[in-house]
RNA sequence: GCCGAGGUGACGGAGUGGUCAAUCGUAACAGACUGUAAAUCUGUCGCCCGUUCGGGCUACAUAGGUUCGAAUCCUAUCCUCGGCACCA
């Protein structure tokens, strides 16, 4: 229980508000708290880096604590057609419910929810009535609102900050206020709009209630883990995929990785800083990080498959035994670069040009000199295109 | 509505009459190297054709036009952004 509050308040925190002591006191004190973590209705896709706060979460519910997974599909609903930069459409709620069916198929990974309650903020936020929407404002201080860093950015260059953005941190604080939230979770990047649920709780029922902000994961290329980007481990990636993903992160940030993408437990973390530190190589400790990831999100048999796949065709370039296959009838002679096409190891011809002209394509382990050099397409043969793409031929 | 800026390849962003298939950065791909699919280095990065070297086609919001020649100039249209005005 006390390893579990631990695990709780220091694994991933970026920030405790107002204090983590105060929140480790009322973990420990056995009382049932009010917690929630709220989403964009928008969100489709979960990466690892997105997983931390739900993790979170999960521990939480796992604690017994009354624990709700908040849908923002307020400003969904609204749509919000002044912030193009956002790209935020009108979506309706069939939209909203079709989007958090691939999410929750994703954050069951993570996520247990029979022991947690989904709620959608339109429910209540629809039916707010001016006046009370007004009366909310006054609760706020717009000094507050453009102190922060990003709105004063915008504020000096010639950035439009919309009013309407404004009511953003009002409405997840009335969100906040509505759930009688004692503990709100979130990314680091949502601390402003959390607090606003601290402001509310506080002056409405003279409440004190926490905040806790998680870290982000660095990406697999050291940048912060972003759908942007294109640098993310994605909760739904195939095993193999996902395994070689993790390989291939820096060796700075494996600690990082443990801490924030798996679940183990943070002693022994402490024994693997150990080893590092010792001078083991990582590569060891990689992938025995990339084993427990796969393990944990798909399964132990996956794992197995990606490490021994990982092995075989990454660290002692073979091939693999079930690489893709195409049938082609005997009498299809055709020239390299044409070939390449057809197997579809290639999209063009000049594409394919380029990749023989670099030494990159073999033919049963034999180097392709020129594109238009003829092949005789034989029973198993094989047509490798770079280290990962191969294509077995099987004849008619 | 008015004024101003602008719409370029996956993205960011140069180019403002020929030397532009279009600088550069990122991403991607390949090769070398390596404990790794990392990093680094090198190369490639619209499509099609002929073995180097070239040739052709399609492209710089859309549609026309000027010109021997346009991503670059003109006209119209659409769209984006910012400011101002209007809002009975």
């Amino acid at each position: 229980m006390e390893d579990k509050i631990n695990d709780i308040l220091t694994r991933g925190v970026a920030n405790v508000i107002p204090a983590k002591n105060e929140l480790q006191k009322a973990l420990s004190s056995g009382q049932i708290l009010n917690i929630y973590l709220g989403i964009d209705a928008t969100a489709t896709k979960i990466h690892l880096g997105h997983a931390v706060p739900l993790r979170k979460l999960q521990k939480l519910a796992e604690l017994g604590h009354n624990v709700t997974f908040l849908i923002g599909d307020f400003t969904a609903l609204i749509g919000d057609t002044s912030d193009k930069d956002t790209e935020r459409p009108v979506l309706t709620a069939e939209e909203i419910e079709e989007n958090f069916k691939t999410y929750k198929k994703q954050a069951e990974k993570i996520l247990d929810f029979s022991k947690i309650k989904v709620v959608h903020n339109s429910e209540w936020l629809s039916k707010l009535t001016f006046k009370e929407i007004v009366e909310l404002t006054q609760k706020f201080s717009l000094g507050d609102f453009i102190s922060r860093e990003l709105i004063k950015k915008r504020l000096a260059g010639n950035g439009r900050i919309g009013l309407h953005e404004v009511l953003y941190p009002v409405m997840q604080g009335y969100d906040s206020y509505h759930l009688d939230t004692d503990l709100q979770l979130g990314g680091t990047d949502q601390t402003f709009n959390m607090q606003a649920g601290r402001t509310l709780q506080k002056i409405m029922r003279n409440k004190e209630s926490f905040v806790l902000a998680t870290s982000f994961l660095i990406g697999t290329d050291g940048r912060k883990m972003s759908k942007s980007w294109g640098n993310a481990i994605w909760l739904e990636d195939a095993p193999r995929d996902m395994f070689g993903k993790v390989m291939a992160i820096d060796d700075e940030v494996i600690i990082d990785y443990y801490t924030l993408g798996t679940n183990v437990k943070l002693d022994e973390i402490e024994a693997i800083k150990e080893r590092l530190a010792s001078g083991e190589n990582p590569i060891k400790v990689k992938k025995e990080l990339a084993f427990i990831i796969v393990s944990e999100l798909h399964d132990e048999k996956a794992a197995v498959d990606a490490k021994d796949y990982f092995e075989k065709t990454v660290q002692n370039k073979e091939l693999p035994e079930d690489m893709p296959t195409t049938t082609l009838d005997p009498d299809t002679h055709l020239e390299a670069s044409e070939l390449l096409v057809t197997l579809g190891l290639a999209t063009s011809r000049s594409e394919a040009k380029r990749l023989i002209e670099q030494g990159a394509v073999l033919v049963n382990e034999e180097l392709v000199g020129t594109p238009n050099q003829e092949i005789i397409p034989e029973d198993n043969m094989i047509v490798k295109a770079g280290k990962r793409n191969y294509v077995k031929i099987i004849l008619k």
